[in-house]
DNA sequence: GAAACTCAAAAGTAGTACTTATTCAAGAGG
DNA sequence: CCTCTTGAATAAGTACTACTTTTGAGTTTC
């Protein structure tokens, strides 16, 4: 549902959501969203349909729709993570999803070491040594960085860590547009990825895990108000 | 939307996708779920723009509804978590779960050392005790288990951590099912739960990080095909 | 054999009618 | 005056029809 009325109205309604427009507590009614959005009840009742079922809301006849509080929400859904990301807290965001790849990345880390195809490792050195050749170009550098991360996590071989590529990716480029990342990528990190990227080739997961700890452990500390 | 006709419908045709039913690659048409469902076009829209925003299928006008592969969809949908949970790789998803659980708790932990309240560290150390007054019914302590797990979840101030308590509790009540939880608690597992606790009160983030592993490096150690 | 055209297939959108669930207000009784 | 019952209004749920739009496949033409 990227397209399509139901998805541009799922677009508006969304992010006023996550953003406290609506706050938990306020009601929806079907009628006032197809007059104000000037769509039919058909494309009112899908989009709501599936923000129901990312639990940003509920719905009960006679009462209307309900915004239910953040506790309730997907947080995982790719949709609510950009919706987050675009809003006013996006720090908080930011530091959400630095918290949660920090957490995952040395595990997936091991068990690429344990699990890569060798297509996978050889992928991961090359990229290793793409990332140390463009240390002078920022944009270059967050590419193989992002692409570095992403094959890591699918060779854990583990699909949900898989899945979390998106999250480095959001939380990568997010820390460029904040100037969060250096302007100068530091010598220290590119060689800790050429060691991620080794010890996997070694089928060393102790080691893998150690380097990719120690990377996501810098970037945790340059996170304001840690 | 866990109730009406389109919900119905959505619990039919989810599992029937993750499971291999409808492989990727399949078209579904809206007319003929019609006929099987007995349902109107409505209620066939509704549930396949859920479908659609989970990404376990695509809808294109003169095409039909293509059901997507698996590397699509969204995994950490609380029912696409289910639902693979309730199917024959059961085994497969628990072990999925663990791995991702085995890799937050312990950033969680150090995470609720450095920000619990004193609530939330009194209620962990309360449910520690819990733990180890009840080895000798193995139904009151995971129920202990859980609500420790959860709270320290939530104690990390990172929603999306807190979040995965469902997970925690699907891989934990799992574990159970499938005989995998030793029939009586091993009193070093009980031992460290009380250390993690403690860590958290005394706000010591490395202790509780440390403990929490060796908690989680040990559940690990247990999967089958590990 | 490739390009253009046509049409059928299938989804998308609008709108109406009727049903069902639920809440709230009013009235009755104690 | 408070509590319980009843009825009606409110709002969503479901079915259905009509029309539009998109797209792919088959046919025709060059």
């Amino acid at each position: 549902m990227t397209s399509g009325l139901p998805g541009r109205l799922l677009d508006d309604l969304g992010p006023a959501i996550v953003t406290g427009k609506y706050p938990a507590g306020a009601v929806l009614r079907t009628e006032e969203l197809e007059r104000a959005f000037r769509v039919s009840r058909t494309v009112v009742r899908e989009a709501l349909r599936v923000l129901e079922a990312m639990r940003l809301v509920s719905s009960r006849r006679r009462v209307g729709i309900t915004v239910l509080p953040r506790t309730d929400w997907n947080l995982y859904d790719p949709r609510v993570i950009r919706w987050r990301l675009d809003g006013p807290d996006r720090a908080g965001q930011l530091r959400s999803l630095t918290e949660l790849r920090s957490a995952t990345e040395p595990v997936a880390a091991a068990l690429a070491a344990a699990r890569a195809t060798p297509e996978q490792a050889g992928a991961l050195t090359a990229l290793a040594v793409q990332l140390r050749s463009s240390t002078h170009d920022l944009d270059a550098f967050l590419v193989h960085d992002i692409a570095f991360h992403r094959v890591l996590l699918i060779a854990s071989g583990n699909d949900m860590f898989a899945q979390l590529g998106d999250v480095v990716d959001a939380v990568l480029t997010g820390r460029t547009h904040h100037h969060l990342m250096p302007q100068t990528p530091k010598p220290e990190a590119v060689r800790l990825h050429v060691e991620v990227a080794e010890a996997i080739a070694a089928g060393d997961p102790a080691r893998a895990e150690a380097a990719m700890r120690a990377i996501v452990t810098e970037v945790l500390d340059v996170l304001p108000g840690t």
